[in-house]
DNA sequence: TGGACTTTGTGAAATTCTGCACGAAACCAT
DNA sequence: ATGGTTTCGTGCAGAATTTCACAAAGTCCA
């Protein structure tokens, strides 16, 4: 059955869109009203011609000669990235972050409103957070469904991670933004996009290790005049 | 000119091992003594040819017939990952961010301690947060020197972010955590890691897009019996 | 108009990553 | 000991991604 489906966008471009679309939201904050792929790519950090090719995913948006009309392409991107439209975001676990999660503002004014919070502990329920009460956990297919939510952000400890995830799942939503230091077993219909610092560090101290590694040899080399075969 | 240097292991795989470790720490926490790539896999959600090779890029460490040890992996990939020492961390930027970030104590028992915030607002400088005091960035030189330094966290505000990057690079620092959204302009010797949650929704928004028309197609095609071709 | 110049869009090559398949090596039961 | 079972380590093929290179299509200026 061959579907007449949206052409799909491989998956390493999809993670690069989100970062064009940030860096022509400033071209545009600042006036300018044309690029070329060579300077997208120049401020993106990236190869001249992956900025091509990732565009072209969306159609033939360019002008040979002229290159992209910033306002344009921004449609576009919003358009590919289902952007047009909010995303209600629910947050599982009203600890610290999951609070700062919910009185941050900046998530609604680019389209993910965080419209609910809930928790397990009874003592949490009711309390208010910002401009939301939080809710209980066990109500959350109720509150999915009145709130239309799609994404569903855990800011559990560890231990109760899984069994948040289970209930998002349980209340239809597909879409998880997991700060978790765990890895969540779901369904592969299931979208989940992991922030875990720990993680990001390690792999820092990786290449600084590599690094520092590097600069040990060269100045033993330096020094013992080794000659490397 | 043939280096004596470790064998690199590939970037994918730099990426999934602090992933194994983190599930390697929860076996070890739950009195595991052993596992095998099969399980290793189902916990992390991948291949388990690619979790063998993965593995075997630390070294022939697993006994076949029999799995790896669980402590001596933890080892040998803390080891690889280079954290059989500790990295000191600076902030930089005492925003909400920032001092959140300080007053945490999560890092530093897992190897990252936070041993220095700074900011360029005369206002913050010399308030304290949790245990630290906040520093003028103009002394980040003499504090990265001080206290060790290697690893940079950035949390300003986007218009100082790369200012910010340039004090760290001068500084010495050559791994940087950014939650700033931009894309900062470092040189290929300076390691980067980019935080930024804008990103990662819009991404699930993507996918979730993705989904829906999927089931408005399905719909459709159910109500209306269009044949595909 | 026409020729020089710029920049896109995209085949195709090069590189990286993934996953299968199977030999090698260890354990176990008899 | 020996055959059966388990699981590692890895060669290899295929998939995905990146990069090169260049024709195509536009602008600009004389």
């Amino acid at each position: 059955m061959t579907q007449l489906q949206r052409r799909r966008i491989p998956d390493a471009a999809v993670t690069r869109l989100p970062v064009y679309l940030q860096i022509l939201n400033n071209l545009h904050a600042t006036n300018v009203s044309r690029f070329s792929s060579d300077e997208l790519a120049a401020l993106a950090g990236v190869n001249a011609a992956k900025v091509r090719k990732d565009l072209s995913y969306l159609g033939s948006y360019g002008t040979r000669g002229v290159g992209y009309e910033v306002t344009y392409l921004i449609h576009q991107i919003k358009r590919e990235l289902g952007l047009l439209r909010e995303w209600n975001v629910v947050v599982v676990g009203a600890g610290n972050l999951g609070c700062a999660l919910a009185k941050f503002g900046g998530f609604a004014p680019r389209g993910f409103p965080v419209v609910g919070i809930v928790d397990n502990d009874a003592k949490k329920i009711g309390q208010t957070t910002g401009a939301l009460t939080i809710g209980d956990v066990r109500n959350l297919g109720k509150m999915v469904r009145d709130l239309n939510i799609t994404i569903g952000a855990i800011t559990t400890s560890t231990a109760t991670a899984q069994s948040a995830v289970d209930a998002l799942i349980d209340a239809g939503v597909a879409s998880i933004l997991n700060f978790a230091p765990i890895v969540l077993a779901t369904p592969s219909s299931v979208s989940v996009r992991n922030v875990d610092l720990g993680v990001e560090l390690q792999i820092l101290s990786y290449y600084e290790q590599m690094r520092t590694e590097q600069m040990d040899v060269a100045k033993s080399q330096t020094k013992s005049s080794v000659v490397s075969v």
